[in-house]
DNA sequence: GCCAACGTTGGC
DNA sequence: GCCAACGTTGGC
């Protein structure tokens, strides 16, 4: 088993979608970046991933959700009405992956950026506490998502 | 709203 | 294949 973090702004998926979900799975696609993209494709059943508030007002990990379906053609490349959309994408020739998630946790209290940023001395190489870091799919270290377990 | 970081596009 | 221009991300 893997882990991972994810990136969303939580007004458009955030930890409270997958709470109202309950053991609904969520889908996760609109990826549209080849890197992250190809960490999802890494993806297996039961992987568990961080989920990381960005772009508002208390920016931090929210919780966990893991895995429930692996990658799969990302529906929204081939819709034309979709802000996904990718005219270079065929259902012959997907260029991108979706997969789908379900809740497993939703934290006491975020882990602020701050809080992670604090603790750089644990997360060395853990991208996301970079500056500039912009990569929205990266996998989490053992070690370190054992760390940021501490922090909840 | 600003702006640094950085990925993508397209002319050459 | 280079690189300037442009667009997006995301913290502040």
């Amino acid at each position: 088993m893997k882990y991972w973090l994810v990136k969303s702004e939580p007004e458009e998926c955030g930890i409270d979608d997958f709470v109202a979900a309950g053991a609904g799975s969520i889908r996760w696609d609109g990826v549209r970046n080849y890197q992250a993209r190809n960490f999802m494709r890494e993806m297996a059943v039961r992987d568990q991933v961080l989920l990381y508030h960005s772009s508002c007002k208390h920016i931090g990990i929210a919780g966990v959700i893991e895995v429930a379906v692996a990658g799969y053609a990302d529906p929204a490349q081939f819709d034309p009405e979709s802000p996904y959309f990718d005219p270079k994408a065929s259902v012959d020739n997907p260029r991108w992956t979706a997969v789908d998630m379900v809740l497993v946790e939703k934290w006491p209290r975020l882990v602020g950026l701050d809080t992670l940023r604090a603790s750089a001395d644990h997360l060395k190489d853990f991208k996301l506490i970079d500056k500039g870091a912009r990569l929205s799919v990266m996998p989490v270290l053992p070690v370190h998502w054992a760390f940021i377990q501490s922090l909840r």
